[in-house]
DNA sequence: GCGCGTCATTGTCGATCGTCAATTTCTGCG
DNA sequence: CGCAGAAATTGACGATCGACAATGACGCGC
């Protein structure tokens, strides 16, 4: 086991554990957690993989973030998801036979669960269980495609850009006294791609909630809340 | 077998088939088509399921229009997802643990190939690859789901529409000479959910596309193109 | 410390959208 | 045939957006 690895877990929240299928390796073992898992930590920026890669793997989120990114054939690209702690990565092309049809590249410092395609392959042959939650994982990202689709129509700019706000401050921003703060990891770009408008946009956006009283944003991706929602913010921790 | 059945495929095109599953049944037996499928015909109007309600089946669309609509707690609805025939329709809820988030109806006359929920088990039990083609349609949606996202944010409404009945027309268009026609099955509120405006705003819009000159529209539902869009009519058509 | 390139902001403009409301058209039914 | 209700259209308005361009701020390497 790695040190100070939970040893009841392989990689914290994680979609793909099972009781079944995990148990602890021998002392000494490093990457290798279990039978078919191992671990890697990306920096910032660093691919987990390319588009047009072929599938290897089936990743899970343990910490940090993960943006998943689509290259177009004009040179543009558009942020497409993003991938939190206990999300899995990946499985749209294990499950599809195929070909990533998006990048995966570290948003934040990230701990990655990985399953290799054949051991992912062995392991959900024996425990139906373990296909049986993937495909649950599936069936949440067209729920959430749908949940978006329809957001985007019936919602306003701000109201999505809010939510946004308040989704990554559930997840990664630090209480301190009534407010929360935290870096943003994403940029102006990455937030307009998130809720389907353009960087200036966004810009103006931004300037309005701030005006608004709810947020503030200091300099470049840092930014503060006063404490007018942190209860919203602590309900959405888990 | 039903009379005028294809004897080679129980429900037209659908996804569903497998020639390791499907065994023609003995003559007599009407609705039942093979073990575990049978079929079903749908008036306009008519439920092929309600929101809500515990999934009892998979369902695959052999001819028509099924249109998945998902009711919101304030009393409005939207047109969420087109069915065209060769899709399945419930894989979500039959894959995930759950009830029908939406409700399907008949949008045209239609004709439903059903496969009950514990036949389907069975079925998917002993034909991994039923499961493995439930699976792609499944990631097939996720994917048709990202490319609906980006469009919003990246086309205009009028790109969006005009793409919207070109593919109606593909499916349902009947050829007259240099043009193609077709009853249109939505309303100018579905068309506007599909596209993500309001109804107000998809009649300027379809005004607009008519003064364009590729589309006119008589009537309510009613719709004729002259023959500048037919190549790309005739691509659609598989 | 300087320069360069990227990102972010700001300004301006026309086009489009959402909303409210009034009017017209259509459809089903008696 | 006429009526009533629903759907569709149209008008008007303010707000917002996308596009283009210019400016400003920041980070990084030399």
């Amino acid at each position: 086991m790695t040190k100070n690895a939970d040893p009841t877990h392989p990689c914290g929240k994680c979609a793909f554990y099972s009781d079944s299928v995990w148990q602890p390796a021998e002392p000494g073992s490093v990457s290798v957690l279990a039978a078919g898992f191992s671990r890697q930590e990306l920096e910032v920026g660093q691919d987990l993989f390319e588009q047009d890669a072929e599938n290897r793997a089936v990743y899970c989120v343990s910490r940090g973030l993960i943006g998943l990114r689509t290259h177009h054939s004009n040179g543009k690209s558009t942020l497409l998801r993003l991938a939190y702690p206990g999300e899995i990565v990946g499985f749209r092309s294990f499950l599809g036979s195929g070909r990533h049809q998006t990048e995966a590249r570290a948003l934040l410092p990230s701990r990655i669960c990985t399953v290799v395609r054949r051991d992912a392959n062995r392991i959900v042959h024996d425990n139906p269980s373990v296909l049986a939650r993937l495909m649950d994982r599936c069936v949440a990202e067209i729920d959430r495609s749908h949940e978006r689709i329809i957001a985007t129509a019936t919602t306003s700019n701000k109201q999505r850009l809010s939510a946004l706000l308040l989704r990554l401050m559930g997840h990664f921003g630090e209480q301190d006294g009534d407010s929360f703060e935290m870096r943003l990891p994403l940029s102006r770009s990455d937030l307009a791609d998130l809720i389907g408008v353009q960087p200036e946009t966004m810009s103006r956006l931004v300037k309005r909630l701030q005006n608004d009283g709810n947020f503030s944003f200091s300099g470049r991706g840092v930014w503060i809340t006063p404490g007018r929602l942190t209860e919203e913010i602590l309900a959405r921790r888990s």
